[in-house]
This record gives C-alpha cells, structure tokens and sequence, in this order.
DNA sequence: TGGCTCCATGCAATCGATTGCAGGAATTGG
DNA sequence: CCAATTCCTGCAATCGATTGCATGGAGCCA
C-alpha cells in the first residue's frame, strides 16, 4: 500500500557512501566533509528522499508531534489559538496533533496514553475543567513535565501555564464602565466552576468594591459563556426591579446572547443598557451593535504555548524558562456601551 | 510511577511467553488460546503495558494517522466538520494530524511529503483552491489513492470527496424566496475562482431561469465568504437605483456582513429586504434578526468524510467505495427572511 | 496404535534511521 | 621521519513490535 520511497540505503548506494554518513550528512552536516555532503545531498535529490519518521522516532525515542487537547472542536473560540500553536510547532518540524478531551474521556483512552505510547512528546491542554482523577494521573511524573496548559489551567499551580490577564483584563472593563458614567454595574459570568469564570469574577467584584460601586448579589448572574446562557441572562436582566445600566458578559458569545434577547424584548443597547464581552472574536466588530469588548490575543496565546512547551521538551533537564506567561489584553471600545442615560 | 514504560519483552517475562504470542494475543486474540489470552492481558495490567506506535507503525507500515488541511486554522466554519472526523478517526484508532494548507505552502514542505514520510496515511483536503503545482504533485499515483477532499473538491474529478447539496441547496433557497412573494432576488457570491461559489452562483442563475424570474446582471454581488465581503456588498445593493427585494448570500457571514451594515445605515431586514444565509453556523440563531439560512451538516460531513478515507485506506486495493458523497442540506427559515412590502 | 490434521506457540528476520565505537587517512609537531 | 592528534567514515547494534515459517503437542479416525 505505501508507495516505495527511497530509503536511506538507496541513498546511500547512489551516493557511494555507508548509511552512518547519509544520516549523518542531513542531521548533523558539520560532521562530515564537505564533498561528501554535497555528494549525499545530490543522491538525496536523485533518488527523491524522504526520511521515515516512524523509523527515527523509533530510534529516537521521540514523536516530533504535540497532542492538542481542546474541551470542544465545535467551539470557534479555540481556533486561532490553533493556529498560533501549528505556526511554531511547525517552525520547529513538529507535527500537531488534536483531541477533544470530551472524545478521549468517551473512547476510555487515558491522556497519558498519548505520552507513553510515543504519539506525542508533549501535550497542551485547554481545557481547565478535566475531571479530578484525569489530573491527578497527569501529575506522576515524569510526564507532567511534558504538559502544559493554555488559556485555562488547574486551581493548584502544578503545572506550566500560558494565560491571558483575565483579572486585570476584568477590571479595565470596570473601571472603563465607571469611567463613561455607570454607577450599577452587573457581571454575567461563566460557568460555575470553571477558572476562568472565578477569576473574572472574583476581580470584578474587588474591583466593584475598589471603586465603592454598588454590590448587589442579584446582579451577579451565572452564565456558561454560550450564546444560550446569554439569553437566559437577558431574561433574568429584564426581571430585575434595580437594573445595572451597564453589564460585563465573561464572554462575547454571553453577550451576543444577551444583546439578541434583549432585542427581542424591545430593549436597545446600548440607550437602555450597556454590553460588553470578553475575548474580542472575530464577530465582536461586525455585531449589531459592535461590540465593545477586551481582547485576547489567541494568536499569540497560542504561539507562546507552543514555544514554552518545545522549550522544556528539548531543554535538557526542563529546566529554567518561566512557570507561567501572561499574554496581555486589551480594551476594544465598540458601540455597544456607551454613556447611561 | 514508572519511570520507563514497559515493553512487550517485559510483558513476555511477566507472562512467561514469547513477545510473538504476546503482540498476537493483543491484536489477533482469536489466533492465541483462551488461557495464554489470559495470562497475558494480566501481565499487561500489571506492568502497564502501552504499545509503542512508532515501533508498531515501522513494522506495519502505516502511521494509523490522517492529516487534515485546511485553508485557514483561525476559520470558524471548519470546527465542526473536524469534530466529526475526529469522532470516526478515533473511533478506529487513528490519529488527526492538522495543519493549514497556507503554512505548509509558506515553509516549503511538498504536501505529499506527510504521505511520503510516514506521518500520516491519508489526507482530508478541506481547502480547494490549492494552487495547480500543487494539485498536479498530488495526482501522480500512488498517493493519489489516500487523498480526498471535504467540502471543496477541484475541478477535474480526480479525487472522491464529500460535499454538501449546494446547487439544489441554493435552488430551493431561491424557490424559498419567491414562494414567500419575491420577484427580485440578488445573490451574493464567494471568492471568484472557488468551486463552491462557482456551483451556487450556477445554481442560483439556473434558478432564477427556471422561475422566469428577472435577471440582472448587476444583481449578482462578487463577494468572498467573509463578513467585510458582506458589508461591502451592502453597499453595492445600497447603490443600486433598481434593489432587488430579497438577496441570497452565499454564506452566513456574508449574510451576516451584509444586514450589520445595512443596519448602519438604517435599513431594516426584513422589513426593507430578505437576507439570507448558507452554513447556518451556530451564530445564525442568535444573530439579529435571526438568519434565515441553508444549513450543512457539518459534523455529519466530517464524519462521513472520515469514513470514507478510512475505507479506501483499509481496503485491498483502494477499491469499490462510493466516488463523491454528497451530505443533504436543510432550508432553516428565521426572521430575517419575509414576504416583500 | 499409527498417521493425519489442526492449533498454539516460539524463533528469528524485519521495518529504516541513528549512533557508540573503532579504525584509517590526513595533518601537525617535534 | 616518527608519533600524536584530528577528522572522517564504516560497522554493527539498537529502538520495539509484527509476522512468515517451523515445530511440538493435542485430537481425531480407522
């Protein structure tokens, strides 16, 4: 079935030189001499070579790929991340490879499995929200220190991590609210459990009390960050008697759904109230009305995944570069908040 | 806990076999006794026995992965299309190996070379605009036979693929639109050159024929998928003296752009025209007005691409097996479409 | 009991690249 | 001119699982 590439024998043969020397003239070039270099490089391209890589990762006791683990393939928030990730792991001849976390639980695979059974040297997970005994099996070493969390990670701070400011990011959006007029300020959150969700709102509330706004408990309304919740928010919104002129959605999908309900209702954003998200996704510019949001870098989130994890995967002993990256976010001002009336 | 996975000699002591009677008794346990079944998956249980794939893919020749290509990692659209192909490839124990046709053209590696080197058995080829070279790298056989492309496909019917309804998909969009009373239906079209526009932009005009409805050439907006696509088309409907009363976009974005800027400059949909949609992507529900849209299947394309791949791959001879597979597509009607004033 | 088949198992080769070790040539120094 | 060093290359083992072939034993029938 496979079709007969040439192997590093028939480059050698055409090349009048042993199979040491071939693969010693293409992974470490200054180990031999110059004519045979290019002798070997022709009779590569003569013979249209290409290197197995099931036979060097054999030999090598390496995978050259990384396992990407996200909560849900079917959610377009994680896909710029990807491509931030497939940009340096290719840069460096890795090859990426995807799961979501829900499948593997499903099929009975244990991630790990992808670790000892050669599939990949590393992983990067996304996904804060695996199940207790699925972490407490990552934590044996040595494989922990193949893995790596990104956008999300674990309560304790056990392994590396690559995140986006979400508490400082939570209270610019505050402050930003207060700066414009708002006074009753409302948080919808995401789902109860989720770090990111805790962090959000734990820094949206210290930042409502550094700023000596109103708290009130009813205005904390639970979410998931799906677009569903969001409407669900604008429903429990509408029925307040003491309503936030202003609401921070812990994402734009919460926001879009909340905007969309409260349209259906009659509301207008931002006159009777202002909304505004977190992430910054793609659609956040061209909603009606665009959408005032913080924005996370995911491109470069993803790439500073990538890079940390290769880092410690080819550092000798995983040691030294930092534990945890911190990837800036920034404040997009759009026309869905505006000045209370 | 252990530091160093265990291998099949390990399991073979353990067991008291040899390693053959070990690795049959894992993949052909029907060629092994009950007993010695027995013995061995106990010793497997105890020494936590995983095997190794880049040994097993050396021996068997095969990388029990698939690479999937797409135009554009950062591209909503493709999520769910890869969380079905992700479900059907683990399923059988393989692999989903992603990458981006435009970084794989930007750092130089030949697409064939994931074929050639044993990283992957067979591709799913989500982009059809791959440049001819390219293309023409691909046909020359055998590699041919483990290629297939989703969604897109290329001109010439080289290679099977699976892709949606879109002409009778976009034909009963515009039977939809002139039963609810439109007699001036524009369309929006994708990027010039792509087979997907080519096939609704045929289709629609097809249509529109068939219904003897008016044709005008200037009701045809080129587009290219995207939201700023949509907007710009916005503006070209906006300019013309004779506006036709409904327009159908060739894709949710495109929609999406459209009725964002329509709405800036204060048209309202329906009431001042239809927009419709393809893709219904999971926004569409909650975008305002709801889009009216021509869903995909998405996951169920996936999956069936996957299937189908898998089978070629698995059979003798690449034989037998449907050449093109086509996924139905369904008219979901929102509020963004109504009757003409 | 003899001769036969059939099943279960072990031996050893194999997949293709990498690499420790050793040896030969070339170079240098004294 | 000999010894010491450096540089380059080849030999052969190795990574770990799979599988064709051979073998020994059990079971069957006459």
């Amino acid at each position: 079935m496979m079709s007969k590439t040439s192997t590093l024998q028939d480059v050698a043969r055409v090349a009048g030189v042993s199979t040491a020397t071939v693969s010693r003239a293409l992974s470490h070039p200054n180990m031999v001499s110059e004519s045979t270099r290019r002798r070997v490089s022709k009779a590569v391209e003569v013979s249209g070579y290409r290197v197995n890589r099931a036979a060097r990762n054999l030999r090598t006791q390496r995978a050259h790929s990384v396992l990407v683990l996200l909560p849900d393939l079917g959610n377009p928030f994680f896909s710029a991340i990807l491509e931030g990730i497939s940009l340096n792991l290719s840069r460096k001849g890795y090859s990426m490879l995807i799961a979501s976390t829900k499948q593997v639980h499903d099929s009975g695979e244990r991630l790990v499995d992808y670790l000892d059974d050669a599939r990949a040297d590393g992983m990067i997970i996304l996904d804060g929200g695996l199940v207790a005994e699925v972490i407490a099996s990552l934590k044996s070493a040595p494989q922990s220190k193949r893995i790596l969390f990104a956008c999300e990670w674990i309560e304790e701070d056990e392994f590396p991590s690559v995140r986006s400011e979400n508490r400082r990011g939570t209270k610019a959006a505050v402050r930003y609210l207060h700066d414009i007029g708002h006074r009753k300020i409302g948080h919808v959150t995401g789902p109860e459990g989720n770090v990111l969700m805790h962090a959000r709102k734990s820094a949206f509330i210290e930042e409502i009390g550094a700023l000596q706004l109103e708290q009130h408990p009813e205005w904390i309304i639970p979410g998931d960050f799906s677009l569903a919740a969001g409407c669900l928010a604008a429903q429990t919104w509408i029925a307040l008697e003491n309503r936030p002129t202003a609401v921070f959605c812990a994402s734009d999908q919460l926001a879009m759904g909340f905007i969309s309900e409260l349209s259906r209702r009659n509301f207008k954003v931002p006159d009777d109230v202002s909304i505004m998200g977190f992430d910054d996704i793609d659609l956040a510019e061209q909603f009606i009305p665009p959408l005032t949001s913080m924005r996370q870098d995911r491109l470069l989130l993803g790439e500073t995944a990538a890079a940390m994890l290769l880092e410690r995967l080819e550092s000798p002993e995983g040691a030294g570069s930092e534990h945890a990256a911190v990837i800036p976010v920034s404040l997009i001002i759009r026309g869905s908040t505006a000045a209370p009336r």
